[in-house]
DNA sequence: CTCCTTTGTCTTTTT
DNA sequence: GACAAAGGAG
């Protein structure tokens, strides 16, 4: 008996093959997982290949931690020298061994996004074109789709040449570019971009990582973008021994490039490619599995394919129309409460949404009903403000030419250094040559700075000082010299509303991480604190041993799975989103229907899947109808009665039809904004409440009103909060409740 | 230079 | 509603 005959026959086959280009299509819970961990096990203690000669890339670093655990207890030894990680730290890895060969310094700086629009609001502001005509948000999304295509800034130039909008893009690419190279730092896409172009420019390097890499993996393979793929291709091409793992139906990357022809091409790129597929799924039940396989079946560009299970059938599929979100929200909490006191853990239940701005109405329930959750994604810890100034201060430490995080520290904690000061800077760095850091220390040379000087070199001083900390002391004492020396935190203490103590707490946090850092890490540096900080996802930290609900978008929820999955906000306009409903590209609404199919495969057990009737949208009250897809689900499949909770007040006025079914039969885009706007959820608005009464507040507990303005749709509310203070709101927000 | 208020804009998904 | 930019007062 042999570790691998516990897998079925597809399976086997795809760890035994070991030698050439494979591609191995693995259907959502096919145990592809189980395959490549058994295939590595394989290769090492079967084929007697050296651990360290194998590499396996994956999508989230908290993918590579597991899949090394899962090595590890199958072969007992060697599995930490196996190469897993994910593609960008991958780059990194190599970068800062070898990106001085490519004119970097090898302390670079990895930039977020919002470091991103930073630099290209700049570059467009010295190159005057107007941010009405370009919105940052679709330039940079220009600038990293030529990155994904490995589209230098020339090229993009060449490309275009004759046509306004692109060649003022190609202008901005080429400045963006110019900027980063000057501030010794790397976007997301450059980490990729750079590593390629150091293969190229350098085979010597190539070759060094080619024959070590003699076995590699990739996981999530259909979401890979062209960068990627010749990342991935290049150190291959000596061995050739390149195994790829993906599955055309949850490929939901493409708004990030991902390129799904390196899926269905692969076997024309890799002529001698041996193909396996995996259709047994073990996860999902009989009926879950056939409401995934009718939603997808309606899409076009796939390859062939229908899974099987084994499992029995299950319970049918739960699906409710609700009246409002609050109402989902409520119905959804009452569930998960009633499956909790039947025991289920809290831990074997997920909520899975469209968009991360949906979490909110369901976090409040939470937190009223005291359920322990956990909401991955949405507003990263790090990109928080307090956050970001402290890592400002650590990027400079760490890497002086990083002209954009000295900008952002050079006021904060004030140091009475304003914009008008900070442009004389900026203005003597550029016609010097030379970085804005070492313009300030020279502050003394700039002769219209007069008094101003000063405070820009004690600026200096201060980091000169810190840079002393770095160089001898440990992170954790460097981190408090930097709140404590620049006074960040006695403001913050200084200040006690609950915005400044929530700062303090994420200050403490970070330092926590910091700490845990150093204790963890075999050779701890600020650099690679600052790269580990800038390459997680919110998932990584997702710990599965506690006991919590998580909720989560479907996008994050890839390559997961749980017992029970409520799939909340199923509304045309919603899910499928309103611009991809609203695109004239075909493939958009086919990329969100495997968006879906990634949902519900997600379920192992039940699957629970809810809309709303109308909802507030920014601001507005949104009618939207029960999605397509749960149209696309057969009616066989559904549970529809069970604990209907339509509470409609008026069904005369409704112009939603009480019949679920018929609803959803309805062409879909009949409803017009105007109609519902008639019904006035805002005109209708009433109070039952006065100026003078005692009211309570989900989240801020009991109040007095002491003001109440009708505004255009809505009251205006002024309460009086024994906790809180004094808060302004809308009445329809704010759900008041007269005590 | 700083702080406050107002106004306008934008709303998908993320390494 | 969330946030950034702009405008205005001290």
């Amino acid at each position: 008996m042999s570790i691998y005959d516990t897998l079925n026959e597809q399976q086997r086959d795809a760890v035994f093959c070991t030698e050439g280009p494979l591609l191995l299509l693995a259907g959502a819970g096919s145990g592809k997982t189980r395959v490549l961990t058994h295939r590595i096990a394989y290769l090492i203690e079967e084929i007697g290949v050296n651990p360290y000669n194998i590499m396996a890339i994956t999508f989230t670093n908290k993918a590579a931690a597991e899949m090394r655990e899962r090595v590890d207890a199958l072969v007992g030894f060697g599995s930490e020298h196996i190469w897993v990680s994910t593609f960008h730290s991958a780059c990194v890895r190599i970068l800062r061994q070898y990106i001085d060969l490519i004119g970097y310094d090898r302390h670079f700086t990895i930039y977020d996004t919002d470091d991103q629009k930073t630099v290209v609001r700049d570059v467009m502001k010295r190159l005057n074109i107007d941010k009405k005509q370009f919105p940052e948000r679709s330039v940079l999304g220009a600038i990293s789709k030529a990155k994904d295509e490995l589209i230098t800034p020339s090229e993009y130039e060449m490309q275009n040449r004759g046509k306004f909008r692109e060649s003022q893009v190609a202008k901005i690419y080429t400045e963006y570019q110019k900027q980063l190279k000057a501030n010794n730092a790397l976007d997301f896409d450059d980490l990729l971009v750079k590593t390629v172009e150091l293969f190229q420019f350098h085979p010597e390097v190539l070759e060094i990582f080619q024959n070590r890499l003699k076995y590699i993996m990739v996981d999530e393979y259909q979401d890979t973008n062209t960068v990627q793929f010749t990342f991935v291709s290049m150190l291959a091409r000596k061995h050739r021994n390149l195994c790829v793992v993906g599955d055309d139906d949850q490929s939901i990357y493409k708004f990030r490039g991902a390129n799904i022809y390196n899926i269905l091409n692969f076997e024309n790129i890799f002529k001698e490619a041996t193909v396996i597929k995996l259709e047994q799924n073990y996860r999902s039940t009989q009926n879950i599995l056939n409401a995934a396989n009718e939603v997808i079946r309606n899409n076009k560009g796939r390859k062939a394919k229908r899974l099987w299970t084994e499992n029995e059938a299950g319970e049918p599929i739960d699906f409710h129309q609700y009246e409002t979100e609050y109402d989902e929200a409520q119905q959804v909490l009452n569930e998960i409460e009633r499956k909790n006191r039947d025991g289920i853990a809290y831990k074997d239940m997920a909520i899975l949404y469209r968009t991360n701005a949906q979490s909110r109405v369901l976090e409040e329930k939470f937190l009223l009903k005291n359920i322990p959750y956990k909401i991955v994604g949405g507003i990263n810890f790090y990109s928080r403000k307090e956050v970001k100034d402290i890592l400002a201060y650590l990027k400079v430490i760490d890497n002086g030419y990083d002209d954009l995080a000295v900008r952002r520290i050079i006021n904060v904690p004030k140091r009475g250094i304003g914009a008008t000061t900070i442009n004389k800077v900026a203005n003597y760095a550029f016609e010097q040559e030379m970085s804005f850091m070492d313009a300030c220390r020279e502050a003394y040379n700039i002769p219209t700075l007069k008094s101003a000087a000063n405070k820009v070199l004690d600026f200096a001083a201060q980091i000169e000082g810190f840079r002393k900390v770095a160089a001898n002391g440990t992170l954790v004492e460097l981190f408090q010299a930097v709140t404590e020396g620049t006074g960040y935190l006695i403001d913050l203490q200084a200040d006690d509303s609950e915005e400044a103590k929530a700062r303090l707490e994420n200050i403490d946090e970070l330092l926590n991480k910091i700490t845990e850092y150093e204790l963890s890490a075999e050779n701890p540096t600020l650099g690679e604190l600052l790269e580990e900080i800038a390459l997680v996802a919110d998932v990584d930290s997702l710990d599965q041993s506690d006991d919590r609900v998580v909720l989560m978008t479907l996008h994050s929820a890839k390559g997961l799975e749980f017992p029970y999955v409520f799939l909340v906000g199923m509304e045309d306009g919603i899910f499928p989103s309103y611009m991809t409903l609203m695109s004239d590209d075909k493939d958009d609404i086919e990329e969100e229907r495997r968006l879906c199919y990634v949902g519900i495969t997600r379920a192992k057990q039940k699957l629970y899947i809810s809309a709303a009737k109308h909802r507030m949208m920014h601001g507005r009250m949104q009618f939207n109808k029960v999605s397509r897809f749960v149209d696309e689900i057969p009616e066989t499949l559904l549970a529809l009665d069970r604990g209907v909770n339509l509470k409609s007040k008026d069904p005369a006025k409704s112009l939603f039809s009480t019949n679920r079914n018929m609803e959803s039969r309805k062409p879909y885009y009949q409803r017009s904004q105007a109609k519902a706007k008639d019904f006035g959820f805002g005109s209708s608005a009433s109070v039952d409440y006065e100026v003078g009464d005692t009211v309570s507040h989900v989240k801020f507990g009991r109040g007095v009103v002491v003001e109440l303005v009708k505004g255009g749709r809505d009251y205006e509310v002024t309460v009086e909060f024994e906790r809180v203070g004094r808060k302004k709101m809308f009445a329809s927000f704010a759900k008041l409740k007269k005590v």
